[in-house]
DNA sequence: CGTTAAAATTGGTCATACCATCTGACGATA
DNA sequence: TATCGTCAGATGGTATGACCAATTTTAACG
């Protein structure tokens, strides 16, 4: 079986590395990184690749480089913002649960605010644009998953933007790279969500109306839904190990 | 006029200037930036000091390079992080009160539900704590700004971190860059802020009953106290730029 | 025992060479 | 005419090796 060909460059490599290294608390916060020049010794790459990979890192606000004084592990539950998530959705390839009741949680908070806000404010081709997604959505057949996936993201991005808010904006921005890191573990979910599909229009009919309070409560109900669509998946799946 | 010098690293400074060149548009998105050898020659520094800025800027979801294509100016608004506000909200040093509005707003979300779920899960020495914030609180001086804003601050994170939820966490650490970063700007809110402080303690012992709702409400009262004052000190200063 | 000075460690910068990939122009072939 | 292959130029990626600058450690000194 032919596998695509790892272009990646070294720097991203050493990257990764690193990265899971301290997410997986292999390195401790406060804990030094080896020296640079040690770290070419093990990965057996130039120093330059080395140096653009912490550089990253620093970025990241995963470590502390100090000239003279080695490379900090910082504690990034501190620190780092919220472009850390996709990293501890799936530590080691595995889901961790702790991080996505903070997704869901947290999507339960924010979707139905900005379709608040977005009803308050959106613009006539915006207006449109939600228009035409729902009339897609509801063109997908049962078995399009993925792009049911990719459209209900859309309907959400596209009120973000309505909404005049910055801070939805870049959040989503975060939020879609969590689907796309874990894109596999939410078509699960999908699978189920697509079966009921009322609440889109619903919610556009609101924004329609600018009836801000009818969109909050609208979209509060159906990302309750998903998310119990996702709890009652893993309750089946703990029974059915626990009963294996 | 003797200006202190610069001593932070090459590569940050490289970087500080490309960020600000692409938030202030000089560059559009899908733009080229020069290529990496012309920048040298430009800014007269090495090229690994360029690679390094470079790396950064793309860990920041700012540009996209590729091999042999050059580099891509990206649209931030579509790729960006949480992270980029804090440069968005004093871009070229004054404020942008568009992305003020914003954050505002979303802290008039996030900080009641973050009481809210703190009431619902925090623990014993986390609720001591913040008994002993809130006295530190009440404690302070009226002239006491500055203390007072850090226990502000202090006060929401810590209640982040009781509501076990890695988002709020996250969310507040990109908060406190924000703060870093535009903190002058706060000064004149918290100035006002001080003379109510009531609030600190309700919500303390809403926490300490488990009631959520009524965390979250005094919370949104708590939070939307300040950012009147906020809108006010903006209508003044308007005021008084027209009457001059 | 504390202070100070030297030495070692470690990150920062530089110059240069060559490799890898993409782009576009050109021409050959069907 | 359209498609494909080839080649040269542009541009990012990697590798050496040397030296500078800040910090930490060690050792000498009072």
């Amino acid at each position: 079986m032919l596998k695509p060909i790892d272009r990646t460059v070294l720097s991203n490599q050493v990257f990764e590395q690193l990265k899971d290294e301290i997410i997986l608390k292999r390195y401790l916060p406060g804990d030094q990184l080896p020296p640079e020049r040690e770290l070419c010794e093990i990965l057996k790459v130039n120093r330059s690749s080395v140096r653009e990979a912490l550089k990253r890192l620093e970025q990241a606000r995963l470590i502390e480089i100090r000239q003279g004084g080695g490379i900090k592990v910082l504690d990034f539950s501190l620190h780092a913002g919220l472009d850390l998530l996709p990293w501890l959705v799936m530590p080691g390839g595995k889901v961790d649960l702790i991080a996505m009741r903070s997704i869901l949680e947290f999507k339960l908070i924010i979707n139905p605010e900005v379709a608040r806000y977005a009803a308050m404010r959106i613009q006539a081709p915006e207006l449109e644009q939600m228009g035409r997604i729902v009339d897609e959505i509801e063109e997908c057949n049962e078995d399009e998953v993925d792009r049911f996936q990719d459209l209900d993201f859309l309907f959400q991005y596209t009120m973000a933007r309505s909404s005049e808010n910055l801070t939805f904006i870049l959040l989503y921005n975060s939020i879609k790279e969590i689907y796309q890191q874990a894109r596999i573990f939410f078509t699960g979910l999908y699978k189920e969500a697509i079966k009921e599909r009322e609440g889109y229009r619903k919610i556009y009919e609101a924004l329609c109306d600018r009836d801000a309070e009818r969109a909050h409560s609208i979209s509060r109900e159906l990302t309750r839904f998903g998310n119990d669509i996702f709890w009652n998946m893993i309750e089946e799946s703990e029974i059915h190990e626990k009963g294996a």
